[in-house]
DNA sequence: TTGACATAGCGAAAGGTTTCGCTACAATCG
DNA sequence: CGATTGTAGCGAAACCTTTCGCTATGTCAA
């Protein structure tokens, strides 16, 4: 597993995760064509590791309709929360800063992300 | 994953690489006590693990000495910066800020942190 | 040298993910 | 109504990670 953690969603979930999270819930045919065209993936494959992360509770179903309609259990903002909590755990050894700081450096942010920042940081200047 | 992506350590390794950042360049010996005491592993699969992991280059070993010496093959810093790299193409679609911004608002970052936060937000702003 | 102990390694088992062949059912069309 | 096509699912194979038993080798003290 893993990747990351314990309950990590691995690899090929992780990509339909972000398939879901781009398209909305969506039928089958949908996920797989995209599925498909990334990775050449076999129908089949793509009904089964849906019906894996229905069981593991990463997705949820709606099953009245036809075709069934899956969609991602967890929020992209929530899963990626998890993630940079584990990455910062597991390697920054709990230094959300470092983090943050690294995530700068190597970025590229536009003046509006800039100042999207700079206010997110006095509102948490204001809150403590 | 495994994780996160294709030739990403996954969990045990990651365990590893962590207690190799920590402690340096250590033997066996360091490494299982410390992995053991973790989660109660076995002295011999320690011992696989870091030949695995060697094969993998993920480790590097000094084995003219006795017993031998392992180190991790990448600094933490690379290690973060590849895992966040991933994780801000595989979950945010390439948006750093966005990352940034979760990673500050779910945290508990210091007066200090904030500063140099703000500091380097200028910096940016500078350059470009 | 020999016994006792630490170190190193192999190969196979155990466990999890990912793949897909094959079957079955549902819906649609002529 | 068949026949055809789309949808759903199971079970097993293939693959990878993780575990560990067992063996071999190295080191050191008596």
């Amino acid at each position: 597993m893993r990747e990351l953690g314990s309950s990590q969603p691995t690899a090929v979930e992780l990509e339909i995760l972000r398939i879901l999270w781009e398209l909305g819930p969506s039928p089958v045919r949908e996920i797989h064509a995209r599925l498909n065209a990334a990775k050449g993936t076999n129908y089949s494959t793509t009904v089964k590791m849906l019906s894996v992360m229905l069981k593991k509770g990463l997705l949820k179903r709606d099953d009245k309709a036809t075709p069934h309609i899956y969609r991602a259990a967890v929020t992209r903002d929530r899963a990626a929360k998890k993630f940079l909590g584990e990455l910062i755990e597991k390697v920054y050894d709990g230094s959300a800063m470092s983090l943050v700081l690294q995530a700068l450096s190597s970025g590229k942010a536009t003046q509006a992300e800039i100042d999207e920042a700079r206010k997110l940081l006095d509102e948490m200047e204001g809150k403590s």
